[in-house]
RNA sequence: GCCGACGUAGCUCAAUCGGCCGAGCAACCGCCUUGUAAGUGGUAGGUUAUGGGUUCGAUUCCCAUCGUCGGCUCCA
């Protein structure tokens, strides 16, 4: 059953922070998943401007100066553990902090266990944290034996990058803190003593491999992930949290509702669908191929094997070679399994022969498997595939149309995403930015931009504007959708293109007479088959809408006797397009309506004498309402009421 | 890919110090014919992920491979 949580509006104001930072507490693995993005993004910079938002009043919260100062405490534990260790950075984050270090050895759970409890003792101490600033040559005097705050100082120094590798543009203050005997470089705030933090609202909670940085290149250190609150009763609400997200974990309720499996046999990141799973992935598609044909979009097929020459010359080769399974070879031919539509999109367009501007816009749709060679270390149930299927389309128009068919792909996607009941969301808006990276066209860019703004607003979407963050070849709009626990997913986007179409020569003949390059608009509403499913089986804890529960039906005969009956019953709610079963094991009907009842199955029906009598069905629901005896009839108004309303 | 943990029956888990790998659920075969979350008896199920090593003897210790999980702010 979905959890309760407060009403949420279903746009929230666009310059409200959008709490991404979240001390009311989610859970630290509900981070928000980017999306995969279509298409040739450039490495996401940080968002500085989400983060600089989000995070001006978490960093002026008590929570963040307890979650600092845990951090600090934490690391002397440590420290006196390994007196040779090197400490590294440790800042707070949603939900609690972290502290890496680069110790001998590596650290092991029973560690944990000592580290918390000395920490609890240093607490008890109440220990002044006590200020100092000082010049960055008394700095690396005294840390001359911790390379890694050497660094940070001379890059404080300098002027360089914060510990989060932001620029920092004035020198700032170098400044360490004091409690106990631990002294570490910070800029502060922290709490005033040791005592201020509650012992009891502290938990360290896993190990972890981090590299220095987050750079590959450089050393991996161990990370300490711990919780910190105000109070126990918040770490305890927390860590209900983090067991309800583990309930409803879609690799767990997958295996459980019987949807999916991985085998090693077939290889990693390859899912296998069951029958439930393969009419999950069918409802899901069809439903947003109906929508989209009612919204004038046309459907195309394009296949799964592309010549490699085609992603050289869409520039894909030389970007994203390495995410792509290698190549087949025939002969002097390299082939590529399909790692994203556009190209085949756009050559599929050349192929229909000359365009009018009459036929614009061109609205290809297609759910194709992609295939992506996903580094085996991130690969992740659902949520991260190597064989996914996207709900992919790609707009042709002309730049005065762009606006019109934003507008059209934003209906789209709020109507879908309302039949999923993600209804707490927002837009990411990104536009460019500074520098170099984007394609010169200012004038395109001021009018795409107005564009989108202008349809956003028209259609009463909510958004915050990220600048900087457009993707080279043109603006976009990312949807970030709330689950029923709070989490953020981002699901859908939108993608204005003004580089790709001319690259593989697309053009269309306008009312002057001459050949124009049309803008192409990428679109995703549920992103990908696998992931979605992911996403609302962790949404829906495995209780789907019954327009899309892959069985809609049980019927329990209650006696052999009773079994007949429920076949011709069952045969009857088939013809009209009910997904029913017939639970004909020789259990007790107890036992049927608790396997019904764990399956999430929406209708229970059971039948005994009187209902066989009657022609009626006594009606149990999956949440343990039990309308009762009723006559088929109305079980079918019912059902058919509750299907059409998305219930 | 990198760091760490883990891999025992379809599922969830157990097995002392290195000494014949065990239980519940599910499955199968019976009995019961059942009224709103587990009726009951029995049967079967394993080269302990795979390959190698140490040892009289390996689920247990060591190495490699594969896979899963947690991270590494990472992805068209």
């Amino acid at each position: 059953m979905p959890v309760s949580r407060p009403a949420a509006a279903v746009t929230c104001s666009g310059d409200i922070p959008h709490q991404g930072i979240n001390p009311g507490g989610t859970a630290k693995t509900l981070s928000p998943r980017n999306g995969r993005e279509f298409y040739l993004t450039q490495p996401p910079l940080r968002r500085r401007e989400e983060r600089g938002r989000m995070e001006e009043h978490y960093e002026q919260s008590k929570l963040y100066r307890i979650r600092h100062s845990a951090a600090h405490i934490m690391a002397q534990a440590v420290m006196e553990l390994f007196p040779d260790g090197k400490v590294t950075i440790g800042p707070p984050i949603e939900d609690g902090f972290y502290y890496d270090f680069d110790l001998p050895r590596a650290l092991t759970p029973e560690d944990l266990a000592g580290i918390e409890k000395r920490m609890r003792q240093i607490i008890a101490g109440r220990h002044q944290f006590v200020r100092r600033e000082l010049s960055a040559d008394e700095a690396r005097q005294f840390f001359q034996d911790q390379p890694y705050k050497v660094e940070l100082i001379d890059g404080l120094d300098k002027g360089g990058q914060d510990e989060y590798g932001n620029p920092i543009v004035e020198r700032p203050v170098i400044s360490t803190y004091t409690h106990d005997s631990f002294t570490d470089l910070c800029r502060g705030p922290h709490v005033e003593n040791t005592g201020q933090i509650n012992p009891s609202a502290i938990k360290l909670m896993s190990v972890a491999g981090a590299y220095w940085r987050g750079d590959e290149k450089r050393p991996m250190l161990q990370r300490i992930y711990g919780t910190a609150w105000e109070t126990p009763k918040e770490l305890e609400e927390y860590l209900w949290k983090l067991e309800e997200a583990k309930k409803r974990d879609h690799r767990k309720l997958g295996k459980e509702l019987g949807l999916f499996y991985f085998s090693e046999d077939v290889g990693p990141g390859l899912p296998l669908f069951t029958p439930k799973g393969e009419m999950l992935r069918h409802l899901m598609e069809t439903y947003v191929r109906d929508v989209q044909t009612r919204y004038g979009f046309q459907h195309v097929w394009t296949g799964n094997l592309v010549k490699e020459d085609l992603y050289k010359r869409s520039g894909h080769y030389e970007n994203y070679k390495d995410a792509m399974f290698p190549p087949m070879v025939d002969e002097n031919i390299a082939f590529r399994l399909k790692p994203m539509n556009c190209p085949s999109h756009m050559t599929l367009f050349n192929e229909m022969g000359r365009h009018s501007y009459r036929e614009l816009p061109l609205r290809f749709a297609e759910f194709a498997t992609l295939y992506r060679y996903e580094k085996t270390g991130e690969l992740n149930g659902l949520t991260r595939v190597r064989a996914l299927t996207q709900d992919d389309c790609h707009t042709f128009c002309t730049p005065e149309q762009i606006e019109s068919e934003f507008s059209l792909d934003l209906q789209v996607i709020k109507e879908v995403l309302q039949r999923y009941r993600f209804t707490d969301y927002r837009v990411r808006l990104s536009l460019r930015g500074e520098g170099g990276k984007y394609v010169q066209d200012p004038e395109k860019w001021d009018k795409a931009e107005a564009a989108l703004r202008s349809a956003l607003q028209a259609n009463h979407v909510d958004y915050y504007e990220a600048s900087g963050e457009a993707a080279f070849y043109g603006p976009k709009a990312d949807f970030m959708a709330r689950d029923v626990l709070g989490r953020e997913w981002q699901l859908s986007t939108i993608q204005v293109d003004f580089i790709q179409p001319a690259r593989l020569g697309c053009s269309y003949i306008s009312d002057d007479g001459m050949e124009h390059t049309p803008v192409v608009l990428h679109r995703a509403v549920t992103g990908t088959t696998e992931r979605f499913l992911g996403v609302i089986i962790e949404h829906f804890a495995g209780a789907f809408p019954v327009w899309l529960s892959p069985v809609q039906t049980v019927l329990i005969p209650i006696a052999d006797r009773h079994v007949e009956y429920c076949r011709s019953l069952a045969a009857r709610l088939k013809a009209l397009g009910l997904r029913v079963e017939v639970d004909e094991r020789g259990e007790r009907m107890n036992s049927k309506i608790r396997d019904a009842q764990k399956q999430k199955v929406p209708y229970m029906l059971v039948v005994g004498d009187q209902e066989m009598e009657n022609g009626q069905v006594a009606l149990r629901l999956r949440n343990g309402e039990n309308p009762g005896a009723m006559s088929v009839d109305d079980f079918l108004t019912r059902a058919n009421r509750e299907i059409e309303a998305g219930d």
